[in-house]
DNA sequence: CCTTAATCCTGGAAGC
DNA sequence: TGCTTCCAGGATTAAG
């Protein structure tokens, strides 16, 4: 379920928790869901030892880098969860938690995820997760400008949105704010990406970054399942606008909002205010 | 180049 | 009240 401000939300949220603590303990209970190569020191590998120095964060990614080494990444997927538990309290719910780092002040760190699409992986270092894993990302949604986005969508014939799902093009959008990007920029998710004009696409990227830093304020969506590092729910799914809506009117003109299937996902859009000139839809 | 479908999974909702 | 089918925030792979 996260895209990007969900996992921006729950870096905010815990950073507190856990910058400075000492991972004591790892205790993995789906070898699995540890998709790491670097197994030079199975124990460095997941942070035992270590000290969280940052939490950092690209489009959809997500790690912790450790002093005096080492760096853990985490993915959360479509159903992926971080939390924290304070000492002696009890977590939750435990039921697909696949992966538990125990801090040196006794509060747990808990990674769950009931589809199993995120994973966790282990580097030596943040260079080098960003080296071998980041460096396929295009730039960040957060704050994409429109030169740069112009050139992600320069040459290419796809549909637009299937270019801002790409996270080679651009890291951190997924199908609810591309949706509501493309309604609030006017755009057609079926535009073809290059002919999109100079205007278009500097409006794209300044409504993608309105999208996202809204629903960062908003602490993300919670469609099902989202929780922050403190287990607490997102509020923006109360505020969209045409994600999930369909046969709703269209909060700008009232006409009944359509859905279509664009690259593979379902897509939501007002037919009057994003109009198609090539297609009948 | 581009697109679709299948795949990895669980679980909630909708349909009968 | 079941039981079945479809669908979901992601990402990769293979096939057309």
């Amino acid at each position: 379920m996260p895209e990007l401000p969900e996992v921006e939300t729950v870096r905010r949220s815990l950073a507190p928790l856990l910058v400075g603590r000492r991972i004591d303990r790892v205790v993995v209970g789906r070898a699995d869901v540890v998709r790491s190569s670097f197994r030079r020191d199975r124990r460095a590998a997941l942070g035992r030892g270590g000290v969280v120095e940052e939490l950092v964060r690209h489009g959809k990614q997500l790690a912790f880098a450790l002093r005096p080494a080492g760096a853990v990444h985490v993915h959360l997927g479509m159903s992926g969860q971080l939390f924290v538990t304070p000492p002696g309290a009890e977590p939750g719910r435990t039921d697909h938690v696949h992966v538990r780092w125990v801090l040196d002040d006794g509060s747990r760190l808990h990674f769950r995820d009931p589809r199993r699409f995120g994973g966790v992986w282990a580097y030596p270092s943040l260079e080098a997760l960003r080296a071998e894993r980041w460096e396929r990302l295009g730039p960040d949604a957060l704050d994409i400008r429109a030169p740069v986005l112009r050139a992600g969508l320069a040459r290419s014939g796809r549909a637009v949105k299937a270019c801002l799902l790409d996270q080679g093009v651009l890291a951190g959008v997924g199908n609810i704010y591309a949706d509501e990007s493309l309604f609030l920029a006017r755009i057609h998710p079926l535009r073809p990406a290059a002919s999109l004009s100079g205007a278009e696409v500097a409006r794209l990227a300044a409504t993608i970054r309105r999208v996202l830093c809204e629903a960062v304020a908003a602490r993300g969506s919670t469609l099902r399942d989202f929780i922050d590092a403190e287990q607490r729910r997102g509020g923006q799914q109360d505020r969209f606008r045409v994600y999930g809506r369909r046969g709703a009117p269209c909060p700008a003109c009232g006409r009944s909002l359509l859905s279509l299937t664009v690259a593979g996902r379902t897509s939501t859009i007002c037919p009057s205010c994003q109009p198609n000139p090539g297609g009948s839809c």
